[in-house]
Parts: structure tokens; C-alpha cells; sequence
DNA sequence: TACAAAAGGTCAAAAATGGTCAAAGAGAGG
DNA sequence: CCTCTCTTTGACCATTTTTGACCTTTTGTA
């Protein structure tokens, strides 16, 4: 059977995101529907029937200048424990190693990375630790 | 995602209140637009749109000769309708208090509450809140 | 007091994205 | 063929950011 366009496009992002390291992309709406040469509501439409919550993912947008699409994958929406993904404990180590943090430090915010997400989602879960490492990273950009 | 620039002010901001003594910064416009490379109106959007009183923060000025803009935080900026209840905030200066914690890792831990559930919906925020004031009493219970 | 200089404020237009929805098209099955 | 479903397209809408022209307030000074 010959692949529809949708097709092609959602093989496209699972590509993506199956590289991605976080299971997790951003794209430009615009961008992605240049790369297939169609409009940019195909996208929404692939989106829209191929990466429902049902499918196990979890689309987020913004509008407006510097506007995205981000997809994310959740595998297993109901486990237990922390997900260290993105590696936020990488991303402390390296704080670590660039004396940003010390030793105490990045063994505090690990403790509480982990355990102050106990009752969220899987999806959840990852957002926090994933912002953890973002703030993280703010903290120490200036 | 690439940044806009009305979020790259943001963060700026936010860094320099989180390192500030009170939780308050005077800052020039001009100067501020200048850091930036844009107009100064754009500090205007952005004070207008992430650091209104839902946000948490409460925003003065002045104009003419020596003017200035003061944003200070009055409070954990949760978003709309956010309680800061339990009051993580009050369990961290306990902490800072009993000297536990020492100022820079109060308000390192602070941001990074604050921060890593932003885009959590309101009630894993409270869920994220609570779980970093438990974490923390962990931590320190021995 | 009058006026200039030095801030900051307002507001609306333009630019940059993404979203919605309904009509038209294309295949598959009967 | 006919019908049903899925796909493709496009006109129009909504949101967010960026910019700039013009306005107001405050201070300094002749």
C-alpha cells in the first residue's frame, strides 16, 4: 500500500523522537510542513489522529514568535518512581564537576528531585525532572 | 526550543531576584533594553505579561531623572490561584533558620521549586510543592 | 518659572506562529 | 458506481512577540 503524506510525516516524528534523548521533541509547525511540502494544518491533522494521549504522547504549543510544537512520548503512564530522563543527574554531576555545585548541594537536590515528584503521573514525572534540570541550568546561566 | 526574547528577559529577571537579598530588583529600562539589544518597551510586555501580581510579583517605578522599575516577589509565583499551603517557603526559612540550610542553598532550592513545575497543571504543582517540603524534612530528620 | 533632559508608560500595528473547520479529494469495499 | 472513511487543502481565526511613534513624569538649571 502507498504511504499517505500523514504517514509519512508521522513516521517522520517518531523517527525524531525515538532519537531524541528524552523522548520528547519541538518542532515548528511550519518548518515541518515545509520539509513535506504541504500546508501546515496536515500537521495539526497527523498530530490530531496520530499522537493522542491515547497513543501514549503529550502534545504542547505555542503561538506567536519563537512558537513550537512539542510532542513528547510517555511509555508507561502509571510507574512507580523517579524518571531520570532527560539524565538530570548527569546534568548535576557536570555542576558538579564545573564546581557549581558542591558536593552537598548536588546531593540535596538529587533527594529532593526525586521524591518530590512520588505522587505525579509518569508524564508529570518527567516534566519535573525536566525542569529541575532547566532551572537548574537557569541558576547557573548568569 | 529557541528562546524568544521576551523569555530571555524573563529568566533574567528572575535570576537576579532569586540571587537578590529581599526578593527585589531596581533595574533601569533603558538599560535593561540596551542588554538586550531591543526597544524598552519590550521590558514593558514582559514585565506586563510574567510578572503581574497573579504571578507573584508587584512592579513600581519611577520616571524622570534617576528613575527605575522595582519588581519584587511577594510571593511564591504559583500560578492563578495557587496557596501556598503547606507553606514551603516558611519550612525552608525554618530550615535556614536552625541553620539546616544556608542562605545559597535556600535560595537555590527555592528557585528550583518554583521553576521546575511550571508547566505542571495547578494541582501537581501543590502535589510538587508539598513533596519538596517533605523531602526536605527527610533529609535533615537525621 | 520655563525649559531641557532623562527616565518610564501606552497603545496600536506588524510579524510570527499555531489552531479550527468545513469542503473537496482519494481510496477501499460492496 | 455508490458510499463511507480517511486525507488534503485552504480560508479565516487566535495568540504571542516585537517595534515604534507619541505621551507623561521627574529632576536639574538658567
Amino acid at each position: 500500500m502507498k504511504k499517505s503524506l500523514a504517514d509519512r510525516i508521522e513516521q517522520y516524528i517518531k523517527v525524531l523522537i525515538s532519537r531524541s534523548e528524552d523522548k520528547s521533541i519541538e518542532i515548528q509547525r511550519i518548518e515541518l510542513a515545509e520539509t513535506f511540502a504541504c500546508v501546515p494544518s496536515q500537521v495539526t491533522y497527523v498530530l490530531s489522529t496520530r499522537f493522542t494521549e491515547k497513543d501514549g504522547y503529550l502534545t504542547e504549543s505555542r503561538r506567536g514568535g519563537c512558537g513550537f510544537v512539542r510532542i513528547s512520548q510517555f511509555s508507561c503512564p502509571y510507574s512507580e518512581g523517579f524518571v531520570d530522563n532527560p539524565p538530570l543527574f548527569q546534568i548535576i554531576d557536570e555542576l558538579k564537576q564545573s564546581k557549581l555545585l558542591n558536593e552537598r548541594e548536588a546531593e540535596m537536590i538529587k533527594y529532593i528531585s526525586i521524591n518530590s515528584c512520588r505522587d505525579l503521573p509518569y508524564e508529570y514525572k518527567i516534566k519535573v525532572s525536566e525542569g529541575v534540570g532547566k532551572a537548574l541550568k537557569e541558576y547557573f546561566a548568569y
